[in-house]
DNA sequence: TGGCAAATGTAGCAATGGCTACGGATAGTG
DNA sequence: CACTATCCGTAGCCATTGCTACATTTGCCA
């Protein structure tokens, strides 16, 4: 019984980086649309959105200034750097496209919703474009 | 400026928790899928498997064996509970689901593979409904 | 201006999932 | 039976993301 294990598809296993990259995916993405809403972004803002504590939202801040994603000064308003809003734009827009996708293929909004949060940060740029494309068809 | 935020679509945004559990998915898959391929599962087959540690396996296994998801004793190979049985059967349709529908919709299979492993766990009951559907119009 | 409420920061703990280094167990082989 | 290679466990480190408790800053209003 001396079978070689077939190495799992994904080339990226490393769970903890790729979980770090969706926070900061889900995060630029927050800003903006809290910027859009309501014309600033505050830590306690975050902190609703996401359902955690402030401590949580200020420490990811922390981590994603320092990725240059976030502009942060103590007790001031979050911004997004060009960096961020170019990362935050792309999030939104496959974001709006796996939203629509779902709903195109018959999920009810509430559950597109959800779903589409969790699926967007594993559909890869083949899987987006073939989403493209089922839309277009309809 | 005193707005609501309105709170995220996800009901249980507990990022930390919500990984555990896709973890606990993708164990149990996988040593179903090790056990019918190889006859037994050893934690290294997992190691190579993920591309982890054998170190990161057996802390995952000892938890998840307290969550009664595997049987496991010393220097012996990993095997499903019931419990766990159930768990990696469910998983294992839904992520067969999930790819056929990927490679039905035009994805390459090399990109299918890697993004239903992501999706998979996203898909809820509705989406994998919706997903069903969509493979028997064909 | 003084003071209070809300917002933010800091300290420190837990759980999860990575790792290396080291040591003990098992099994196969001469 | 002993040796050796492989497998597995333990100790102990780090990063990320949760938390509570407490301190500090800000801004508004009397």
């Amino acid at each position: 019984m001396k079978d070689k294990i077939k190495a799992r598809s994904v080339p990226f296993s490393q769970t903890r980086s790729r979980h770090a990259s969706e926070t900061a995916e889900d995060y630029v993405e927050a800003v903006m649309e809290l910027i859009e809403e309501k014309g600033e972004c505050r830590v306690l803002d975050l902190a609703r959105y996401f359902n955690v504590s402030h401590v949580t939202v200020s420490r990811i801040v922390k981590r994603l200034y320092e990725e240059k994603l976030l502009y942060t000064q103590p007790y001031k308003p979050v911004e997004l750097t060009p960096k961020g809003t170019s990362l935050a734009k792309k999030v939104k827009e496959r974001h709006a496209i796996v939203l629509d996708f779902l709903l195109e293929l018959g999920v009810d909004k509430a559950n597109a919703y959800i779903d589409s949060e969790g699926i967007e940060h594993h559909v890869g740029p083949s899987t987006l474009n073939a989403m493209k494309r089922f839309l277009k068809k309809r």
